[in-house]
DNA sequence: CCAATAGTGTCTTTCAGACACTATATA
DNA sequence: TATATAGTGTCTGAAAGACACTATTGG
């Protein structure tokens, strides 16, 4: 066998938060070769001696400014392929879930990271550089997916949130209209999705809604399916 | 920012396979240090110019001698950190599932290649080399997961089977006994699960049973759902 | 009062699981 | 004949979706 080849290894990072009824991605413009200017996923390589997913967060925290927020970090695929980015780097694109909490983007080393609707850029292929928009499209994909059988669309909520606002989180996800009613009744009876922390709040409008906090299921039974 | 780092990639794989109605794992025994002589999954470099999808077939081919058979090859996961190997080795894994037709290690480079049953490795996490242990349990969960609401136990059947054959797929897959009569109820009418040949076959004894080859559907609806 | 959102109850349909029963092969 | 597996029918309970209805706020 011929002397193995070594590579540079990046991550990128889909960033996804939920902002005015909409999913929105993290992207930044490019300040360097190549696609320099164009919008791009966050990103960068892997230190000689660093974990993939410690890279991962690192570089959420050095190009967006988040920081100290609640953040749902997973794995979702790499991406090879030899013409990818003519330097030859392999990617390890991680899927990021935040809540719409602060503005993430203030102090942050790109200043020019901006929230983009999701279907915006999924419809327009050639926006993205490198291969991001199948990697964006992957990780929206694997959020949708993962809404149905995880309790992970807490991840976009505040700490403590109404079942109201967690119904608005999967239509915007989703994109798809959901009855309040039978969702409301759905995730109080799935155990452990969610618990009553006592207090309750106004700021929908209308009734005062209990709120909630993230209970201990990791796995929803039943799975909230999509329409 | 420090110059980046190049590192060694690699590819390894889970090949699966249901023999006497067990799941098993294709191991080989490591022919170099480190780890030279003990059990290991089978795997290798990435090419410089090489995609990693054709890098994992290569070694399937390779390391197994499985050619010219129906193989499902997916990316599974990757592994990249620092201590996994002395070398600083990225390894992408994938995930195969191969039919248990021809005995698949005849003609083999790695000689030392052999099936052993899933879960006499999984619950002895020091019989392989490297974090294979960690790979292995990740692939096979992948695998009882995708049976769910996928038709990819087909993967492990030969061209044509019987509806029994693709239950006790199931039921090696997942540890689980499984009723005859309901499976068979909920497969045939799951549309375009499976579709008749016309042909029936007695090899598994009792009344001559239709025999189905795979059907269009990528997605099971409903889905086959765990005990 | 009205409008808005929160939350409950009820009905229908679908499907999973248990299992009785029939069908057709081999020994 | 007995026994094995294939395949169908039927019942029950769980849950999804449609939607009527009540509850509690603000304007």
């Amino acid at each position: 066998m011929s002397r193995p080849t070594k590579m540079l290894v990046a991550t990128d990072l889909v960033v996804l938060t939920v902002r005015d009824d909409r999913l929105q991605v993290l992207t930044i413009e490019r300040g360097v070769e190549p696609f320099k200017g164009r919008a791009a996923l966050p990103g960068g390589f892997v230190l000689p001696e660093e974990d993939l997913l410690d890279a991962a967060e690192r570089e959420l925290e050095e190009e967006t400014g988040l920081s100290d927020i609640r953040v749902h970090l997973e794995q979702l695929a790499t991406y090879g392929h030899p013409d990818r980015d003519p330097r030859r780097v392999i990617s390890i694109a991680y899927l990021a879930l935040v809540p719409d909490a602060p503005d993430p983007i203030a102090g942050s080393d790109a200043a020019t990271a901006a929230w983009v609707p999701a279907d915006e850029l999924l419809t327009r292929p050639s926006r993205l550089a490198f291969d991001h928009h199948r990697i964006l499209a992957d990780g929206v994909e694997r959020a949708r997916a993962k809404l149905e059988y995880s309790p992970l669309a807490i991840a976009f909520c505040a700490e403590e949130f109404t079942i109201g606002e967690l119904r608005q989180v999967y239509e915007a996800v989703w994109d798809a209209g959901i009855d309040p009613r039978n969702f409301h009744r759905k995730v109080s009876k799935t155990p452990d999705f969610v618990v009553e922390t006592g207090g309750s709040t106004t700021r929908q409008g209308g009734r005062p809604a209990k709120l909630y906090r993230r209970g201990p299921a990791e796995l929803l039974h039943p799975p909230m399916l999509r329409p």
